[in-house]
DNA sequence: CTGTTAGCGCTTTCAA
DNA sequence: TTGAAAGCGCTAACAG
């Protein structure tokens, strides 16, 4: 068996004009009953397979999706939370025929942005650590989706406010939160549920800035710790951050949960494996990442949340 | 601006033919030093950029690097090596204008891979977990490249085999192994390694199968406790698996070091974090998966092996 | 609803 | 070394 054959052999065989079989194949525009069912006979009979680079070359569209991730560094690119994403949307789109690229877009990207929506190989752009501030060039409308604040994004509201819910209702008072990057929009959402959380209950704020990591987390704690001394609860916005909470805790010889609680976000799977288990609450990242190709591609809404679920274990 | 103009404009203004313009853009073919100068002049006062996909239909090249990685599980494409090494192919290739699509492929998957072979938007394919075994399609020759066994790998044998030595040289002399799946080519190595060091120290050989998965090496554990009681030290070929092996030890109420040694194999992050921190051996999986991706794409050699150096820690 | 006719933008024979 | 012309395989505007 040689390579697929080419759409003008199944037209000929189906006895239509290749474009009468390229409107059947392809679903655009009108066919009938009688040319529909010749076509689809002839196509499988041939076992013809469409190609997409023709394709997309023909509609003008691109043959990639790339995956942009705004951050200070571009050592995010090897993140966890990048990687994972990225593999979903491999995975995503290899049934039509797609790829996915990745890159790294500095904290201040227009110019960089206008690039990309320029390059014809790109066929959608799905961007994480996006700031609505920076405007989406125009080129990009309807093929662009964003992972994290006004975009698709995991209901952290809804994880980290059970968490803060669950502390709260086992007696501490003294809770602090170690959150996002200030400059990263979707870290605003649990950092003002936390606020509203306390100020409700009347407890105090106590606020650290983070950036998803587990040094970070060593050194805020450190912070917490010297600012607020009789903190009893220490929230984060990241398991690999509160996994850096409990290093510092216990290297310093405080009980967890005992005198302080940790709570976790991600549900990472070592979070099963620390002594004492994290509590933390579910980020259904691939199922996110996949919406979000799906969105960019035009094939789904473009702005969701996904549910986040507390999963409680031995560190509250 | 507009989108970037094509070819014919600039061989318009650089007053040659489209053909002429292409040999020296594209670098194929011959071309006079007048006719180059003129062209690259042009090119770069139009802003000229390559449409990537049109070039790649034209050449009959597809547009997407396939990573299929072959395993008992679909599942697999979650896993941290799957993960980290698309996204650092995802990276790599974006410059050239493709992108990665994953795939995961069952144990026997000679159909699936001609499959592949045909599918003309594929540029490229690399493999993980594959086994010479299953023979590659000849369409494939010359866009195909291996990642493990005989292809690109890390250099396990010295990795692991320094690791061995460290446990001897430290007193160990009841070493068992919790080694790689059977069915993995790349998993031979380590075991071929352990194999030799125990059989020329005159020590036992204790080999308990693994899968690279921490709940794998929490059972491998039981067993090797159960089978060969006077064990002094578990080596294993994964992080994974040894924070497995430690929990389960830990539990058990046994010492580690002291009654027991451990050491893994990746140092993934988390190894520096368990208590006690992780002896392990370095893997340069992205390193490893952009030569794939280069190698496959015919811009590099098709096997290599990459260090992997030891780092002792506290579990030794 | 259908066929004809141009493309999409670049590469590559082939003859000059 | 160069240009003309014929694709790569499919889609889309336009009459009919």
């Amino acid at each position: 068996m040689s390579s697929s054959p080419a759409l003008a052999e199944v037209a000929r065989l189906a006895g239509v004009s290749v474009a009468t079989a390229s409107r059947v194949l392809s679903g655009r525009g009108p066919s009938s009953t009688a040319s529909r069912e010749a076509v689809r006979r002839a196509a499988d009979t041939l076992g013809y397979v469409p190609h997409p680079v023709a394709r997309r070359l023909a509609r003008g569209a691109g043959t990639r999706l790339l995956f942009a991730v705004r951050d200070r560094s571009p050592g995010i690119l090897s993140d966890p939370f990048v990687t994972r994403a990225t593999a979903a949307m491999a995975a995503a789109t290899e049934p039509a025929g797609l790829g996915v690229a990745l890159r790294h877009l500095p904290l201040k990207a227009a110019a960089e942005l206008d690039r990309i929506a320029a390059d014809r190989s790109v066929a959608a752009v799905v961007m994480a650590g996006h700031d609505s501030l920076d405007a989406v060039p125009a080129r990009l409308h309807g093929r662009f989706a964003a992972i994290g604040a006004d975009g698709l994004d995991v209901d952290s509201t809804a994880g980290i406010g059970a968490l803060l819910h669950h502390l709260h209702a086992t007696g501490r008072r003294r809770i602090a939160l170690i959150g996002g990057p200030p400059w990263l929009a979707a870290a605003r959402a649990p950092l003002h549920a936390y606020r509203t959380l306390m100020d409700d209950a009347g407890l105090p704020i106590r606020v650290v800035p983070g950036d998803f990591t587990a040094a970070r987390g060593r050194t805020a704690t450190r912070t917490v710790l010297r600012r607020w001394p009789d903190t009893d609860a220490i929230a984060t916005v990241s398991d690999a951050t509160a996994l850096g909470v409990l290093q510092t805790l216990t290297g310093a010889g405080i009980r967890v949960p005992h005198d302080i609680a940790v709570t976790g976000f991600d549900d990472i799977p070592v979070a099963a494996w620390t002594h004492p288990a994290l509590s933390t609450a579910t980020h259904p990242v691939e199922l996110i990442a996949a919406a979000a190709a799906a969105a960019a591609l035009g094939a789904a809404p473009e702005s969701q949340r996904f549910p986040s679920h507390p999963v409680l274990r031995a560190t509250t």
